[in-house]
DNA sequence: TTCTTTGCAAACAGTTTGCACCTAT
DNA sequence: ATAGGTGCAAACTGTTTGCAAAGAA
């Protein structure tokens, strides 16, 4: 869990980025911010429908949609059968896809930190967005296998 | 270019891996593995629609599906409105994508591959695939910006 | 009040599929 | 001969959009 934050947080985070507090959007939030899941948009609804049963699969890509461009969230996309998925973690790091049940891990090191800064200085140009995906079959799958 | 192939090449290719060395399959083969281009399915069909004008995107589809499940190319996968790319360097390398105007370079150091070593032994898993994307506004697009 | 957001259904776009015909081996 | 490939159009699926009603500032 990268953050793990309250109500009142979430509404100052939402105005600072010029956001409108709305009922959906913290709820929304309140679950992306205090889960190490990776949901997609389908996943997040099914959750809040728990609690906000009227809530649209539109307010859902919509809400995302801001967040994601306030540089918020950051989105894992994938093929075009596959939905995206969300997660608070905006700092460049691995995520561990597992090509069978898509379970999907964070991965931060020491090495990877100091690895990764070397390579976009070689690079030498400044990037917007990095994705680095290893797809591994999690240990579940594995043993199923 | 990763690979300079010529006809015989390509139908050796292809038998190898078991499938049928049809005319489509080659042309297909022919423009993939002699560029440095990262097309589309639809860029694929256009440039060999010049050759082959009775093509079908359907058999693009399924070539590079085929392709890509012997492993013999790349499938450079983005968001749900965006077409996949395809490449035939399998090896894991870095991808650097310009936002706007989504043309890829590819990207290989001897840092790269030392480190990327060392990271994938750090998660000790054994990995499918790789994808590593960096996105940053080529040289034309920083200089219209 | 004013401007933004919501929620519904319809639209959208890339990709896949069913099926009859064809072709490489 | 026959297993597998092609090509068309229709279907599929995640996401976006248009618009009227509701809500935050």
């Amino acid at each position: 869990m990268v953050n793990n934050m309250e109500k009142q947080q979430i509404i100052q985070l939402l105005h600072e980025n010029g956001l409108k507090a709305t009922l959906q959007r913290q709820i929304i939030c309140e679950y992306l911010f205090n889960t190490d899941e990776h949901p997609t948009a389908e996943q997040i609804m099914q959750k809040i429908s728990e609690k906000y049963p009227t809530i649209s699969i539109a307010t859902i890509y919509s809400t995302l949609k801001n967040l994601k461009e306030k540089k918020i969230i950051h989105e894992l996309e994938f093929s075009n059968k596959l939905p995206s998925h969300f997660e608070p973690n905006t700092n460049p790091h691995i995520n561990i896809i597992c090509p069978k049940c898509h379970d999907i891990l964070d991965f931060e090191s020491e090495t990877f930190t100091k690895f990764w800064k070397l390579i976009v200085q070689e690079i030498n140009r400044s990037p917007e967005r990095h994705v680095i995906d290893i797809y591994a079959l999690c240990e579940k799958c594995q043993v199923k296998k």
